[in-house]
DNA sequence: AGATATTTGTTCGTATGTATC
DNA sequence: GGATACATACGAACAAATATC
């Protein structure tokens, strides 16, 4: 469990946790990090994971969203495609 | 076609009506219940759909979900494996 | 063996509505 | 009014197992 701060946006607490386990090396690169897993083992609702996610992947750049397959740790991969 | 309320969850509404077709019998125990058919009848997204039938599962057990099979009207069958 | 159809499982993208602060 | 957070509901893509031909 979680126990939420009242003064900090809570897609942002969320963030900060993966963030962290990220960082210590705790979620390797290649690691699915799935909005559904988040809504789970947090107890948010899809829109407040999306906003988490969406944070790691806008303004820490630590991981990459493919649709329709999910969010993994690690950094935007090239496409290098001819 | 069924005509929506406003008050209760579509999904909600589907399960209510596959529900009472269990209990009255016109539903036999075996019967398939797929997501497409749901879909096709009621004309909801198939994630409503499986949200309905998530409901009879999970809430309701009138029915059981046999992974890349369907759903069946019935008691979640005992595994007699030894 | 192989191709096709059916069916569930999983995932993201988007939009709307409600409520609260 | 804006940000947060919840639930609902549409669509889409891909995978995997099963059944049939």
């Amino acid at each position: 469990m979680i126990e939420w701060r009242e003064d900090v946006p809570r897609w942002r607490q969320v963030a900060n946790v993966i963030r962290r386990r990220i960082e210590s090396g705790e979620y390797r690169p290649g690691r699915l990090l799935s909005e559904n897993a988040l809504m789970q083992e947090f107890g948010i609702a899809r829109n407040t994971a999306r906003k988490s996610i969406a944070w790691l992947r806008e303004e820490k750049r630590l991981i990459y969203t493919r649709p329709n397959l999910g969010s993994f740790v690690g950094p935007e991969p090239e496409d290098d495609e001819e």
